[in-house]
DNA sequence: TCAATAGTGTCTTTCAGACAGTATATA
DNA sequence: TATATACTGTCTGAAAGACACTATTGA
């Protein structure tokens, strides 16, 4: 950095212009039961009080020892995606969905929201309380609860995008292998499909997809074998992010 | 709006907390003789003096007569992108990229960008030159001259970003209509396909892909032929946007 | 006439959707 | 034994990729 841009930087004011609050919300999904669940908190404050609402918080920008300009917004959504659901940084698929910045869209005060999706597996996420805002938390069907839903400042339009997100990446990316264990049955990743589209798979055409994957080495054989009901026991598999792997 | 509800905003105070400051950068396209470009300005001031970056400019929240918030962000990116290109509001594709939120991605203070991208039909930007900040701009191959170019800020991760939606939309939108003229040739938008994808494309299977839009509806003829070079003539076509158009 | 682009048909492969019956476990 | 899930194969249609030649114009 030349001294005249060093210059430049020391005398920049940033406290010149405006600026707006810049948020993170969540819409985090599980399926359970072979049903597509997205996780809303009811607030407990006002704007919106009693409504349901995604989970989110503000982007800290103050600086700290170690970032003089805070946290990046991906470590925002890392970090509330992990209070939500009491599971730990980094361990589950995380993605940007989209930014929602109408004027207008929180009645306090100017807000920008950057909005997330997160996948959680089957069975773990432990629904930690939210903070200070929030009363309850608690798992929402997305085919039977949430249309009709009133939702707070404009969730709803975010929730909408979210599960056209992962309706739309379902067929064509591997979050399907988000939403199971690590390892899995043909009719556990059979059920996260028809629990995202909502439709029923024929299970000859769906185990044909899926061999296709084994063929290419992206699925392979996992120890065991897993009992559902009191019917066969079923072959167990394992899902392998890239084909040349360590 | 409950007198409680009310009263709670009336007393709220958005200056507890630091802000950011949010910019729109944009990747604006166009197809110029069968080759992808895009728009870059050369910086004239600090930071980055010198180096090419893409147009952008601050999201304007201070309130306004009409608008106590300021302008939507998308807002921000029509005006700029007219702006940039000095075509009208609204005449040209613009689609959010992604929201750029590293602490440190400007040296100068905390700045979040919301990133869009624009696709310009042939022969129509007038590059009007950029704000304070930009002494020159200028469309740059896409395959040709961008690869190894030092860009400022992280400009060179959202061109890549862009670059990848386009191409990963080319072949499943209608985005390719946005970059021929109004009425177009079965070798125009041939053309942009190969610019985008930057590979030759068998006539015959293009035309059938092609003939598939006519008998869906998609496309239908227009008046006239069109000439290029000393060639045989072409007949001319037009984009429907929706099958059932007034 | 030649140079340049417009325009045309077949074969093969891959993939998706529709469709029914046997195998193996638990209760 | 009843029930629940695992597991298996064929036909058909849609779409993509590979491939070569004739048609029509301006220069």
């Amino acid at each position: 950095m030349s001294e005249q841009e060093q210059a430049f930087l020391a005398s920049y004011k940033a406290e010149d212009f405006a600026r707006p609050s810049v948020t993170v919300d969540l819409v985090i999904f599980t399926v359970i039961d072979t049903d597509l669940k997205v996780l809303l908190i009811e607030r407990g404050g006002h704007p919106f009080l009693g409504s349901w609402a995604l989970p989110g918080g503000f982007v800290d920008v103050a600086p700290t020892e170690s970032s003089p300009q805070g946290e990046d917004v991906e470590a925002t959504a890392h970090r509330e995606r992990a209070e939500e659901t009491g599971l730990p940084l980094g361990s589950c698929y995380l993605e940007q969905l989209y930014t929602f910045g109408r004027a207008g869209r929180d009645p306090r005060t100017r807000v920008i929201s950057v909005a997330w999706y997160a996948l959680i597996r089957p069975g773990l996420a432990q629904l930690v309380s939210a903070g200070d805002d929030a009363v309850a938390a608690r798992w929402f069907s997305v085919s039977d609860e949430v249309p009709g839903m009133q939702f707070a400042f404009d969730h709803g339009a975010i929730l909408t995008m979210g599960t056209e997100r992962v309706r739309g990446k379902i067929d064509h990316s591997d979050i399907a292998f988000e939403l199971v264990p690590e390892t899995f049955t043909v009719g556990e990743l059979r059920a996260v499909y028809e629990a995202i589209q909502n439709t029923a798979h024929d299970t000859r055409n769906f185990r044909r997809k899926f061999q296709r994957l084994v063929d290419k080495g992206l699925i392979v054989p996992a120890p065991g074998k897993r009992l559902r009901g009191r019917a066969r026991p079923a072959k167990v598999w394992r899902f392998k992010r890239t084909v040349v792997e360590q």
